[in-house]
DNA sequence: ACCATAATAT
DNA sequence: CATATTATGG
C-alpha cells in the first residue's frame, strides 16, 4: 500500500502538512514518521507528551495536526489531548493498539478528531489532512472556507483519495454513534476514508434547508418586487428574473454545495409542496372554504422558523404574518384567539384565528400569543411529519436558527426537555403553551429517538450549526427545531424576505404605513377585504400611494411565504391578483414571471 | 424488503 | 432546467 498511496503527489494541500507525532515507543515513532513522510507531510516526532506540549507551545502555529498515542508514561494521551485542545486548538488524532470502545469514546469525548488503531495504515495517514481542513472550514465558516473547499475539491477529483465524503459528512470522529464503529474492529479508519470515489452525499440539514428556503423566498420576493416595480420603482433592489437552482445556490452562499445538489433538493422540495398543496386542495374542495380544520395537517410539515426576537419588531411583522395566515380566510377572526384557547389546545380553530389575527390586532400581545399557540398546536398534532418537517418553509430567520441549534445541542436527546426550554424562552406564554409543548414534545420525541445534533459536532466544533448531520439527526433536528421554532419564535416575515437591503425601504414604509397606510390595512375589515380581494382576484381599490403599494407587495410577499405553510387551500394563482399588484401589466404576472414565482414560492 | 432522499441521467 | 431514473442508506 505504501507506494500506491501517494501515487499522487499532485495535491498541494496535504503536502507539507505539519504533523507532530507523539509516542513513547520509538519504534512506532519511526514507523509513523516514515509513513507520514511518504505522504509528503512534514513530520516532527517526540516520545514524551510533555515534550510535545512544549514544542507546541513554542510554536503555536507550527503544526497542523497532532497524532498522539494514548498510552504514554509521562502523560496520558488524553491529557495531552486536552491541553492541545485548550491551548492550541489543533486537531488531534489518538492512536493505540487496542480499540476498546470506552477508550475510543473517551478520546472522542475529549475532542480527538479521530482514533486510529495500531498498526496504522497508510490509508489512514493519507487522509488525516482532512481533519485539518475540516476544522479550518468550520472555523472559516461559509465564506472563507471557500478556498479550502476548492482545494478539497481539487484534491478529491485529482486523486481518488478515498475521498470519503466524510470530510463533510462526518463531523469529527464522533461517528461513534453512527458508525457501528463501536465495534473496535472497524476502526475508525473507515470513517475517514471510505475510499470511494463516489460523490459525497449531501445531507440537507435543517440549517442548510433553511438557507435554501430563504433563498427561494428571497427570489420570490424579488420577483414580486420586480413586478410591482414595473410600474414604479420602489427599491433599488435587484430583481431576479427567475427562480432556479443556480440562483438559489448563489443566494445560499454555501461554498461546497453544487448546483446539482440544489436542483435535487429543489425537486424534492417542489414535490413536497405540490403534495401538500394537493392535499389542501382536496380538503378545501371537499370541505369548502372553511378549511380551518385541516390546515393543521399540512401545516405540521412546515417548520416555522421565525425569528425569535423579532417579534417585537412590530406589528408589521406580525401583520404580515397574520396576513399570510389570513389567507386561509377563515371566517373572521374575531375569535380572538386569546381567549379562544383557554387550553392552549387550540385546535384548528386556532389556526383560523391566526388568520384573522392578521389584521390589525396584531398589535396585541395577546393576539400574538394566541397566534403562536395556534402554530404550536398545529405542530403538536402532527405526528408523522418527519419528512415534511424537513421542509419548512418558513421564512428564514437567521437569528432564530442560531439559537435553535443551541438549544438543541443542549438538550440533545431529550427532545421533550428541549422543547420545553424553547418554550420557556418565549417571552410570553401561558400555561396553554406549555400544554402545547407537551404535545409537541411527545410527538417529537417519538419521531426523534436520535440525538438532535450530534454531540460530537457540538463538542468538536463550537459552531452552532452543523453543516452536515446524519439523517437521523437531521430529521430529529428539523422536527425539534420546528417545534422549537414554532413555539419559540414568532414569525417574522419581513426580515426574512428581505435581507439587509430591502429592509430599509420596507421598514420605512412600514413605519409610515403603520400609522397611516398600515392602519388602513390594519383595520380588520380592510384587511379582510383586502384578503378577499386577493383571494377572489378582485382588485384592490386601495393602494394609493407608492408606499402603500409597496407595503402591499410586501405583504403579499409574505403571504406567499406564509402560504407555503399556512395556506393550503387557496390556489396560489388567486393570490396573485393582478389588481393587487396594482397596475402592473397583466402579462407580467400571468406570464412566465408570474408562474415562476408561484412555483418558486410555493410550488404549484 | 421497503421507503425516503440525494445523485445522476435524460 | 425539469423530470425520470438510479443509488444509497435507514
Amino acid at each position: 500500500m505504501d507506494n500506491g498511496c501517494f501515487s499522487s503527489p499532485r495535491r498541494d494541500f496535504p503536502a507539507g502538512l505539519r504533523v507532530l507525532v507523539v509516542d513513547d515507543d520509538p519504534t512506532w515513532l519511526k514507523i509513523l514518521e516514515k509513513m507520514l513522510k511518504k505522504c509528503n507531510y512534514e513530520v516532527t516526532t517526540c516520545c514524551l507528551a510533555r515534550h510535545a506540549l512544549s514544542l507546541l507551545r513554542e510554536r503555536k502555529d507550527g503544526y497542523d495536526i497532532v497524532i498522539s498515542d494514548v498510552n504514554m508514561p509521562d502523560m496520558d494521551g488524553f491529557k495531552l489531548l486536552e491541553h492541545v485542545g485548550l491551548e492550541m486548538d489543533l486537531p488531534v488524532i489518538m492512536m493505540s493498539v487496542d480499540g476498546e470502545t470506552s477508550r475510543v469514546m473517551k478520546g472522542v469525548q475529549h475532542g480527538a478528531c479521530d482514533y486510529l488503531l495500531k498498526p496504522i495504515r497508510m490509508k489512514e495517514l493519507r487522509n488525516i489532512w482532512q481533519h485539518v481542513l475540516r476544522k479550518r472550514i468550520h472555523e472559516a465558516k461559509e465564506f472563507e472556507s471557500f478556498e479550502s473547499f476548492e482545494s478539497i475539491h481539487l484534491m478529491r477529483n485529482g486523486s481518488e483519495l478515498s475521498d470519503d465524503g466524510n470530510l463533510f459528512a462526518v463531523e469529527d470522529v464522533t461517528s461513534t454513534k453512527k458508525r457501528k464503529d463501536a465495534d473496535n474492529k472497524h476502526d475508525d479508519k473507515e470513517c475517514l476514508d471510505p475510499s470511494s470515489t463516489k460523490k459525497a452525499r449531501v445531507v440537507w440539514s435543517v440549517d442548510l434547508h433553511q438557507k435554501f428556503v430563504k433563498a427561494v423566498n428571497q427570489i420570490g420576493f424579488d420577483n414580486i418586487l420586480y413586478l410591482s416595480r414595473t410600474q414604479k420603482i420602489v427599491t433599488n433592489h435587484i430583481c431576479l428574473a427567475e427562480v432556479g437552482p443556480k440562483k438559489i445556490l448563489d443566494l445560499m452562499n454555501v461554498p461546497w454545495l453544487t448546483r446539482e445538489n440544489v436542483a435535487s433538493h429543489l425537486q424534492k422540495y417542489r414535490l413536497y409542496l405540490s403534495r401538500i398543496q394537493k392535499e389542501n386542495d382536496q380538503r378545501s374542495s371537499s370541505s369548502g372554504l372553511k378549511h380551518s380544520d385541516f390546515p393543521l395537517k399540512d401545516m405540521r410539515s412546515f417548520g416555522f422558523q421565525n425569528s425569535v426576537n423579532n417579534q417585537q419588531q412590530n406589528d408589521v411583522a406580525i401583520d404580515s404574518y397574520n396576513h399570510s395566515d389570513g389567507s386561509l380566510q377563515l371566517q373572521n377572526v374575531e375569535t380572538k384567539s386569546h381567549e379562544a384557547d383557554p387550553k392552549g389546545i387550540v385546535s384548528q380553530s386556532t389556526i383560523a384565528k391566526k388568520g384573522r389575527i392578521l389584521t390589525g390586532n396584531i398589535a396585541d400581545t395577546n393576539m400574538r400569543e394566541s397566534l403562536r399557540v395556534g402554530l404550536n398546536q398545529t405542530f403538536a398534532p402532527l405526528e408523522s411529519e418527519e419528512n415534511h418537517a424537513v421542509f419548512d418553509c418558513s421564512m428564514p430567520t437567521p437569528y432564530t436558527w442560531t439559537e435553535v441549534p443551541h438549544m438543541q445541542l443542549k438538550e440533545e436527546h431529550k427532545s421533550i426537555v428541549h422543547l420545553e426550554d424553547s418554550f420557556n424562552q418565549l417571552p410570553l406564554h401561558g400555561k396553554q403553551q406549555q400544554h402545547i409543548q407537551v404535545d409537541q414534545s411527545q410527538s417529537v420525541a417519538s419521531i426523534s429517538s436520535a440525538p438532535l445534533i450530534t454531540e460530537e459536532e457540538v463538542a468538536a466544533c463550537k459552531e452552532p450549526k452543523p453543516l452536515f448531520a446524519d439523517y437521523k439527526n437531521d430529521y430529529a433536528n428539523s422536527v425539534s427545531s420546528i417545534g422549537n421554532a414554532v413555539g419559540t419564535f414568532p414569525i417574522q416575515p419581513g426580515s426574512l424576505i428581505m435581507n439587509g437591503q430591502s429592509s430599509e425601504p420596507i421598514s420605512t414604509t412600514n413605519s409610515g404605513l403603520k400609522t397611516q397606510g398600515y392602519n388602513n390595512l390594519s383595520s380588520i375589515s380592510d384587511l379582510e377585504i383586502y384578503q378577499s380581494n386577493l383571494l377572489l382576484g378582485g382588485e384592490v381599490a386601495s393602494a394609493p400611494s407608492l408606499d402603500e403599494d409597496l407595503h402591499f407587495y410586501w405583504l403579499q410577499g409574505e403571504c406567499y411565504n406564509n402560504m407555503n405553510f399556512s395556506l393550503q387551500n387557496i390556489g396560489m394563482s388567486e393570490y396573485y391578483d393582478p389588481g393587487l399588484i396594482s397596475e402592473a401589466p397583466t402579462h407580467l404576472y400571468d406570464s412566465a414571471d408570474y408562474s415562476v414565482i408561484d412555483q418558486g414560492l410555493f410550488i404549484a
